[in-house]
DNA sequence: TCAAAAGTGTTATGGTTACACCCATGA
DNA sequence: TCATGGGTGTAACCATAACACTTTTGA
């Protein structure tokens, strides 16, 4: 390693706010200290960079090791370096965010080393760090990001019903949308594929099921196309 | 400094894209490089995060010793972190980018140490590193951040023609733009206070001169406007 | 008086909003 | 047969797009 670098250097870590979504709320993954400092407090899942890996492998990486996800939407969301963020040294995080199916995978709630849950937007505990301005970070650009590019179907299964996906909407962006208006809009663009399938196991007349088309998607998204709800 | 931390750190650094416009066109500061790796290369300004000031506080006090800028739009922008993205160690650099008015200050285009030159963007010279990666991805996030938020005053004269205003648009983002409907679309806003001034010097009928009203419009961001070109 | 850019209004089109009832299904 | 959510069309309104000529000014 060259003299010409700086001797003391920060510590670079990787933390990932997780997002999950169920019949009523948008979850997030918090994974409990089990040491000091904030012991007991909840936290964002994600630990070191390694001097052999990048930054995404890095994110990837802790994703899996601490909850379990080995496939999902993953996007660097901001780095955060205040000098005294963490207590114990110089910590310079490098924040993601991702998206995860919990309709189809169950996502383990428990790791070997401490405890996992997952929480609702809306009933978050104390965290530790600064970790609740990393998430409110997370959450602006999930919101920003789902009314004009199509990552909401992310965090739904494979096989959607379109009141599944304008209940998503509604829940994330926390506002009502017409149902008749968003149909409308959403099938207007032409990125669902009706699989002329229903849905079972419920006690109402049953919904026909769709999937993203994300090839289309693509390829429209080349030629000009911006998606936008 | 706890032993619970890597031994081996990476070394973290800030790059600046720094934005400048002119009668033509959209232009980058680049600084050439006088020592190896990259010797003679042209690169973005930047240097070593120290560790008793923030991301923010490094990305500023680098572009005031590289290139004099004092005040200047300034935000982060991505964090680049590949393995090799430097031959010499393993370097992690945090970037941002500026936006500054190049019509009333002028920036001075030589640092003590070493060139620095403005680039216009279809005109670009080799550069070092990764440089031109964390170029393009500022392009993007300046073309995109432009059309749904008021940055592009900061590259523009504190008063400004409504025809300057229109080509700032336009060669940002790469396309014509009628001029009675921006006209129309940016005076609806009720976001530009009309100064009652003309332009001086110019042989044909003098422009009207506006100036931004920025506490105006946070005062609409507040209550959910959201400006949109 | 010429050249150069400033400034201005109308119409057609397409997208957005608001809104209420019948249908299919399982319990 | 009842409860529950699925599924559908129309009309009013508003924003956008297309388009060309007159005005002002300095050289």
């Amino acid at each position: 390693m060259s003299k010409a670098f700086a001797q003391y250097k920060p510590t670079v870590a990787v933390d990932c706010v997780v997002f999950g979504l169920d019949r009523q709320d948008l979850k997030v993954m918090l994974i409990k200290r089990g040491v000091a400092p904030f012991k007991g407090d909840w936290a964002l899942p994600g630990g070191f960079v390694q001097l052999n890996e990048s930054l995404d492998q890095a994110a990837k990486r802790e994703l899996e090791e601490e909850t379990g996800i080995k496939q999902a939407f993953l996007e660097q969301l901001y780095t955060f370096g205040a000098v005294n963020r963490d207590p114990r040294d110089r910590i310079i995080t490098v924040a993601y965010y991702a998206l995860v199916n919990l309709w189809e995978h169950q996502i383990r709630a428990t790791t070997d080393a401490s405890d996992a849950a997952w929480f609702a937007i809306a009933n978050l505990p104390k965290l530790a760090f600064d970790h609740d301005q990393i998430l409110q970070v997370a959450l602006q650009r999930l919101q920003g990001k789902l009314r004009y590019q199509p990552i909401g179907f992310e965090l739904l299964p494979q096989k959607f019903t379109l009141t599944q996906l304008q209940t998503l909407y509604e829940i994330v962006l926390d506002q009502k949308l017409d149902k008749r208006n968003f149909r409308k809009k959403i099938l207007k663009m032409n990125l669902l594929i009706d699989l002329n399938e229903r849905e079972t196991g419920v006690s109402h007349r049953a919904a026909r099921l769709y999937r993203f088309d994300k090839k289309r998607y693509e390829q429209l998204r080349y030629r000009g196309f911006s998606f936008e709800i």
